[in-house]
DNA sequence: CCTTTTAAAATGTGTATACAATTTATAAAA
DNA sequence: TTTTATAAATTGTATACACATTTTAAAAGG
């Protein structure tokens, strides 16, 4: 099938400056590269992060969580249950409403100490696989949403 | 429970630092506002990139995408069974091996003509969000990523 | 006290994604 | 020609994710 040149036109647009295009072929590249570094230990970069974000807060809220992460709260319904069935993370009613209290078990502590130089590997290869700048304009650009989560 | 100061050390540093969760939360946040431009149309945006991708080929193999795109072929193959059916794609033996031939269709660059206008309110919308110095090194650092993929 | 409202959590459904294992269409070998 | 590789595609299984819908714990109202 042959386009017209308008079609052809707007497909090299978006073929050429498509932002999320990237974003997910970035997402896809360095995942692997985290995945293939965590696997021994059987946890995920997208759980071992739930970990890092609960314990930044110590006691925390699904809500809060979830917006942080800029994650739909159903999304954060079913990683809670993997995390919790890993005891990695502890849960109890918060006696406010339905609101639940998320605290990282002392498993879960030892575990981001147990695979920190695994994490440490990943993040080496990313930085020499991306590049410096790209990185940091990644991480600060992430950190600019997540702070906004974190403060809202 | 309360961490060890290691582990309080580590956990900061991963939460601070890490490239591959400030990109998760990047494509969490991105992916939403292209999904709800695209919405209309039935159409996501990772099915319109594939479209796009095959488009630059002409006639493709399911191995040159998955690989450009830096793709699991197993992901690749559900990815065209969709775009199969919703007669964006056309599939056909390629007589070598078992490899398949794969070209946009009518139907297809239709699609592509339709979307661009939310397409491009999405960009707009991101390049705002995000800002153009960081869109653009995200786009650039991706692009060097799929020329590889292209070539290979 | 019981009913109703409310908002948080959980569930149904569908796409995106990868790894491991299996199928399969040709090509190569016997 | 029948068997045996080979490599591409597909399928099984599991996590990640979001939207829409439903459930539910506690608060507000009667």
């Amino acid at each position: 099938m042959i386009p017209s040149s308008i079609q052809k036109q707007m497909a090299n647009t978006i073929g050429s400056d498509c932002v999320m295009a990237r974003l997910r072929l970035l997402n896809r590249l360095v995942s692997g590269i985290y995945d293939e570094a965590l696997r021994p230990y059987g946890i995920k970069l997208t759980q071992l992060t739930i970990l890092i974000v609960v314990s930044k807060f110590g006691l925390a809220t699904s809500l809060q969580i979830s917006r942080a992460l800029h994650m739909d709260p159903s999304s954060f319904s079913r990683a809670l249950t993997r995390l919790k069935q890993k005891q990695w993370l502890h849960v109890e009613p918060s006696g406010e409403g339905k609101m639940l209290h998320i605290e990282v078990t002392e498993k879960g502590f030892d575990m981001i100490e147990k695979v920190y130089p695994a994490w440490e590997t990943a993040q080496e290869k990313t930085l020499d696989i991306l590049g410096e700048s790209a990185s940091e304009m990644i991480v600060s650009s992430g950190n600019k949403h997540l702070l906004e989560g974190l403060t809202r």
